[in-house]
DNA sequence: ACTAAATTTGCAATAATGTTGCAACTTTTA
DNA sequence: TAAAAGTTGCAACATTATTGCAAATTTAGT
């Protein structure tokens, strides 16, 4: 037998998790896309392929096992883009820029820009940050 | 008559707001506490003296009028602060850095540490920054 | 390849959160 | 103090997310 693997069953068996249709899919969709997806553009997507409580557990167990992070708003949604580091299992190492354009309103992972660090007030211990840039994306401009 | 105005009535009566019990009393809540507060915090707080549709709208009107800012979360929570700037009616000035503690859980504006400019990748024009620090607040160190 | 064990899925029920229209009530204006 | 303007509570509805459990699928062992 050939045993030719796609990159999503790749992915999911380095993370130990069963190759099911559902993964494959979802796993799919991030790796076809530059931007973050959020819970409902992936309905959209894969339609009536899965249930809703398929696609919200699929996340989850993408973010537990460092496949995708989440990804702040500055409206209430939640936001899911592809880790391309070194994130683990429960340890997540994305402190990268997170830009979101005004125009398409995509929101982009600047892997390259890094989160700066600020001095802050006395007493303060910082431990992780987050930062969000509005603005005009490369191809909007 | 006396004119004696309490904080609350006056903040209300400089942005042309009738001054009503449910205003007074949420205004004081975020005037009484140096962290934000989100909605459910405020019925909390307030118990069954108004309905939750009066608080939703409440605080609407409040970032409307400048008088509170809404800070983005790694959870997907709405918070609200009081502005402390020269915040307007439909235009926040707010660029201050948020702080969540990771101990007490509280989220402080950062009023003096202002968010840096990060430089972004060809082709990108920033807009408008948002930053959240987690770690341990002064109060919990 | 076949079977048992482990895991995942869909469904139904339930919860949490937020929005809207409208009539009753309160506040402001004059 | 009365009319006008603005605000509130209620009820209904919408959206988003979570849970338990049985059926289906996937994996591991032979
Ligand atoms: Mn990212
Ligand atoms: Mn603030
Ligand atoms: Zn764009
Ligand atoms: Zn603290």
């Amino acid at each position: 037998m050939d045993q030719q693997f796609t990159m999503t069953d790749d992915i999911l068996k380095r993370n130990k998790l069963s190759v099911t249709d559902g993964r494959k899919k979802i796993l799919g969709l991030f790796l076809a896309r530059d931007g973050a997806l959020a819970h409902a553009d992936i309905e959209k997507f894969t339609g009536e392929m899965f249930d809703r409580v398929t696609v919200y557990r699929t996340l989850q167990t993408f973010v537990e096992k460092g496949i995708v992070h989440l990804i702040p708003t500055t409206d209430n949604s939640i936001l899911y883009a592809l880790c391309k580091e070194n994130c683990e299992e429960g340890h997540h190492h994305d402190n990268h820029v997170h830009f979101i354009c005004d125009v398409c309103t995509k929101t982009i992972c600047l892997d390259d820009v890094t989160i700066p660090k600020v001095k802050l007030p006395k007493g303060f211990t910082p431990n992780h940050s987050e930062m969000m840039v509005n603005g005009v994306c490369s191809d909007c401009k």
